[in-house]
DNA sequence: TCCTCATCCTCAGTTGAGCA
DNA sequence: TGCTCAACTGAGGATGAGGA
């Protein structure tokens, strides 16, 4: 696992904020900062109901450093997939790039909500995300032990955010019921592209972390690999534990229009 | 020294659950 | 149905680091 980034409160800017997202993707174009975003979206009036103190907070602290790094191509490639994937599709690469942004929240995922999902466990409670903040404050893992209400605060966060990425039961609850969730195909066929683009090899893409954020361990991702050669998006071919994948797309622009007409 | 920006934190309004 | 209280969330102030 490579060296992981300090944990930061930065989730109180703004939890899932889908619906907002969506908009700031139409709004958006290839090329605009942050700040032009600002801007073009206090003049679209497409958020009559915030003020543009709240719209620089959502945009700067939570849509810029979850979409628009790496010279924007999450919110590039976000843009082209949104009006034709379905809901829960998106909302699944919304939750990939904001765990990356957050790390704290990534590893809730992975540590807490898996751990209990594969358990068998119904519901999480703030009290277990808190059990949570409170390791990873004593690991060292934020730059200063936070107070007692940020670590309230917080705990909440994390488990509000899965909530608004349908882990976990909507609702201002304490304890929330544990939902279904699966990984769609071309989200797996999204990430599995990226990775190798990013330059990882085959056989340790298959257990990248990224993919334990849906539940997948190696064994998991061979087979998601191998449904996506069956749709023609690959050729992947393994042999004990070396896998060899032929990648039929040249770069991830065209994955996305191949993924838009699949 | 001042300015900008990122991050952290607090406050206050809103929402919803529980109970009489 | 209405009240109370806890939880949630948006708004914005405080702080500190880094650069001009």
């Amino acid at each position: 696992m490579s060296e992981r980034a300090l944990y930061t409160t930065q989730l109180q800017a703004g939890l899932g904020l889908v619906d907002e997202a969506k908009t700031l993707l139409e709004l958006w174009s290839p090329g605009m900062s942050a700040n032009q975003l600002q801007q073009v979206a206090l003049g679209s009036g497409r958020f009559p109901t915030i003020t543009a103190r709240r719209l620089r907070n959502v945009i700067v602290e939570c849509f810029a450093p979850r979409y628009l790094v790496d010279g924007g191509a999450p919110a590039k490639h976000l843009k082209l997939l949104s009006p034709i994937i379905s809901s829960g599709e998106l909302v699944q690469l919304l939750l990939l790039f904001t765990s990356r942004a957050n790390p704290i929240l990534g590893d809730f995922v992975r540590q807490v909500y898996w751990s209990r999902y594969s358990a068998g466990y119904t519901h999480i409670s703030n009290a277990d995300a808190r059990a949570f903040v409170d390791r990873a404050i004593d690991d060292g893992k934020t730059i200063k032990r936070w107070s007692d209400s940020t670590v309230r605060r917080v705990s909440a966060y994390l488990s509000g955010c899965c909530a608004d990425y349908g882990m976990l039961e909507r609702g201002s609850k304490s304890t929330r019921h544990i939902l279904p969730f699966r990984m769609y195909p071309n989200v797996a066929a999204y990430i599995a592209y990226e990775l190798h683009f990013a330059g990882v090899g085959d056989n340790a893409l298959l257990t990248h972390e990224d993919w334990q954020l849906f539940g997948l361990a190696r064994e998991d991702v061979l087979e998601e690999i191998k449904r996506l050669s069956l749709k023609s998006l690959l050729i992947a071919q393994s042999a004990g534990d070396v896998v060899r994948i032929s990648w039929k797309q040249p770069d991830m622009e065209t994955l996305c229009n191949v993924l838009t007409k699949s």
